[in-house]
DNA sequence: CGATAATTTGATGTGGCTCAACCTACGTGG
DNA sequence: CCACGTAGGTTGAGCCACATCAAATTATCG
């Protein structure tokens, strides 16, 4: 079962066995990453997708001084370049964060799907959207909230996705994932996470050491960052805080 | 011809003539929208996409203080929540700038156009990926942009999206936003939009008044926020500088 | 055990925010 | 056609959240 996490907690009953197979068949053998290895480079024509396994992959953009922004952190179950189908080539950069494995799809067996099961291709779309979705919300956290609720909204979400999957327990889960890493990811820099971390342990909030996060307070964090799960189209029941 | 704007400027030409007949066959009357008017609200489920005609629409959450942020500005041409037919929902408020002229589509005619045109599917599944890529955009630059670039980035953007749709000639353009909805867009304060706008006055650049742009060096505007239209996924030799 | 990456802390600088006032354009009604 | 109200735009003064720079400490791993 290689796609037994896809779409896990999101209308994962919508995917029949038959779509299941049809993407089973349609992927190719499984395929490791080392850690920090750059999988898809922005520009490069495109002519499959991946499906993550296991571990943890970032998406990023880089500008003319070389300062990174991720635009997305993906975790098992995630599509992470299915975009690339209707898009051809990627706007951006791609990157394990950890050992990851992974499975990839050519675009020439999407196609086919596409011809021949529109529920699955509709729920492909769905996918994809997911992650736009995902994207406003990093644009509104970016846009409009300070320091430590940027830091913690980001905690937030990760938690919720990986709960969606089984990966997190609502109080502790993994992140492979640094200080620098998280900078990037909110749009600061490494110092300022630094003392945003700190100040959130001292609150009693949550805790990051040694690749993995503990929460002592879910609703406080959530209540911190004003965080509404909505915005993932979980199905009902799951990310409570 | 409603849809002689859809997907101008971007492999268009993969649009067959029986493709488009099916997309105005689907659509529905003209609807005319007064100013700043909400069309859709967060959370509501959705049963039909809209595609504008003409006018300025834009997409944006609040946060608890009421505080806005603008994820997207959307032009003639645009199919400004077609996401929502996947998605169900929206996870974000949608509202007209000024006066649009719209058509909507029921989403139940958009499953007939999944199973009977996966061509025209696959097109429609890239007009929304169109706009995650815009997201990411926008993400880089409120994450690692200084309120200069911020605008001037923004402005540039806008510019290449009307071009696409023969509304910009590369040196002016219309665009009926206040320097608070400028404010919303970039992730910034409209006094700050103020002064911003005032130095590229200054330094010859660009200028806006009366809802209106004058771009006076698009080459030196280009170079001081970086701006490279590749994530816009133009045809060849649509928006250069 | 030594090299290297990651985290932590302090001191100082600054871009953009806040608050407050004023100015300008424009639509409406008397 | 002018008076007035209102929305939008402009400017200044002061402040603060976060950046920058620099150095020390602590993990991590071959």
């Amino acid at each position: 079962m290689i796609f037994d996490k896809f779409l896990l907690g999101r209308r994962r009953n919508q995917l029949t066995d038959g779509d299941l197979d049809a993407l089973e068949q349609a992927a190719g053998p499984f395929r490791d990453l080392a850690p920090r290895t750059t999988l898809i480079t922005q520009g490069t024509p495109v002519t499959f997708s991946t499906y993550l396994v296991d571990g943890f992959m970032c998406r990023y953009m880089d500008d003319r001084k070389g300062e990174r922004q991720l635009v997305a952190v993906h975790v098992p179950g995630d599509f992470v370049d299915l975009h690339g189908y209707p898009l051809k080539r990627l706007d951006h950069d791609i990157a394990s964060i950890n050992a990851c494995r992974i499975v990839q799809v050519p675009h020439a067996r999407l196609d086919e799907i596409m011809i021949a099961r529109p529920g699955l291709s509709k729920l492909l779309w769905f996918s994809t959207l997911l992650d736009a979705a995902m994207h406003r919300e990093w644009i509104f956290r970016l846009g409009r909230f300070e320091a430590i609720k940027r830091i913690g909204h980001f905690f937030c979400e990760i938690e919720a996705k990986l709960r969606a999957v089984g990966l997190s327990d609502g109080s502790s889960f993994p992140l492979p994932m640094t200080q620098m890493d998280l900078a990037e990811a909110c749009g600061m820099t490494p110092v300022h996470v630094n003392r945003m971390l700190r100040e959130l342990r001292e609150r009693k909030i949550m805790q990051i050491r040694a690749n993995s996060v503990k929460i002592f307070d879910l609703a406080a964090l959530y209540r911190l960052c004003e965080f509404d799960p909505g915005y993932l189209y979980l199905d009902d029941g799951i990310a409570q805080p």
